[in-house]
DNA sequence: CTAGATTTTTAGAGTTACTCTATTTATACT
DNA sequence: AGTATAAATAGAGTAACTCTAAAAATCTAG
């Protein structure tokens, strides 16, 4: 049935990243606004069509992170079993080692989420997701369920901080290592001891 | 100079308030997505460019909200030197009044804010506002600046605790009291001894 | 290798949110 | 009452998307 990895499907991620290149070769030349969808597509040298068969608008484009699925797997697959702790910090070196090879890109893609304000509103959505992860990890660690209020709180503080790191490190022209940031971050709102206080409920 | 209010401010207000008026009721009837401009400006009795007027796109006539000022009065402009555990009792307390006084159409702006995923991202925005608001707050009772990782990670707790707060508030219907769900979702990251720590360094 | 099936790309027409400019109408001030 | 100012409107234009139908590329079986 499928051919190891599919040709077809081959052929297609690499249209995919090639449009996102040239998206982004766009909008950090002329900036995100100014540069049309029409644009994108002559440089990408595919139809318009195309491009919304690639992206279901022109947001995503800036959004759509190849890395998230290893990132999630990580997240989600991790040993249930291990301390919280040891997860996180896991979690930790994944992000550092995907943002050391391929940091250009990533810095360009998270300065333009944050500093254009259609983007940025985006880019919450996506926290959101994240939030649902971490809920779904603190629920198995804490045997509590993923829905409950102070769960999702306590999240939602996590994934705030993530945001905040972000920005911090964008900020600093994203020299220096923004899992430190996190790290700080996490620390900053007590993060570990949040969770500790979930299991005694 | 300024009779009063300004005859003119006050009309202005009142057709402000009828075109949101007129808007809510068209998405309620038939969705965000599936009104357009076009029939609450029909609906409003006033063209569509005036609907532009006073609304800078489509989903400020959800976000927009007559009490911000006052909640940001509340906030912003309380005596700095009273222990921050009151100044959000007091915060609560402003809460409580305005949901109370106008409960429905601000459950209605809740709604479609969390479950049009247009206005949720934007949502998010309102709370960036949010949080900077916080963060001065905090800043000015830690001496801190307000402007440091720490004290917008810990802002940020706080805003996303907010926010789940109201999708839990909205999930129930709009039944209950938001300020006891806000109360507890404060409880669970513990804000108050983040803030204390922040003090300490 | 060829014919048919399937998938991908494309053209093009239509909708809607939003912008800009210019004109008309309503309100305030002397 | 007449003039300055502000608000409402018409209308033309742009760009992001949606939808449909047809063309082109690719795969699969015989």
């Amino acid at each position: 049935m499928t051919t190891v990895a599919g040709l077809r499907e081959r052929k297609k991620q690499k249209t995919k990243a090639a449009i996102q290149r040239a998206a982004l070769r766009l909008f950090k030349r002329q900036g995100y606004e100014e540069t049309t969808i029409e644009q994108i597509a002559a440089a990408a040298e595919i139809s318009e069509s195309t491009f919304f068969n690639y992206f279901r608008e022109k947001e995503d484009v800036v959004i759509y992170d190849e890395y998230d699925p290893q990132i999630f797997e990580t997240l989600a697959h991790g040993p249930h079993d291990e301390p919280l702790r040891k997860s996180i910090e896991k979690l930790l070196d994944t992000l550092a080692s995907v943002f050391e090879a391929d940091h250009d890109a990533i810095y360009e893609r998270a300065k333009l989420s944050l500093e254009v304000p259609e983007l940025r509103a985006h880019a919450w959505e996506e926290l959101e997701k994240a939030r649902d992860l971490i809920s779904s990890i603190i629920a198995s660690r804490t045997g509590r369920d993923a829905s409950e209020l102070d769960v999702r709180v306590v999240s939602m503080a996590f994934v705030g901080a993530a945001f905040e790191a972000s920005i911090e490190w964008v900020k600093a022209g994203g020299k220096g290592n923004i899992v430190d940031h996190l790290r700080m971050a996490i620390e900053a709102i007590g993060f570990y001891s949040m969770v500790e206080r979930l299991q005694s409920v």
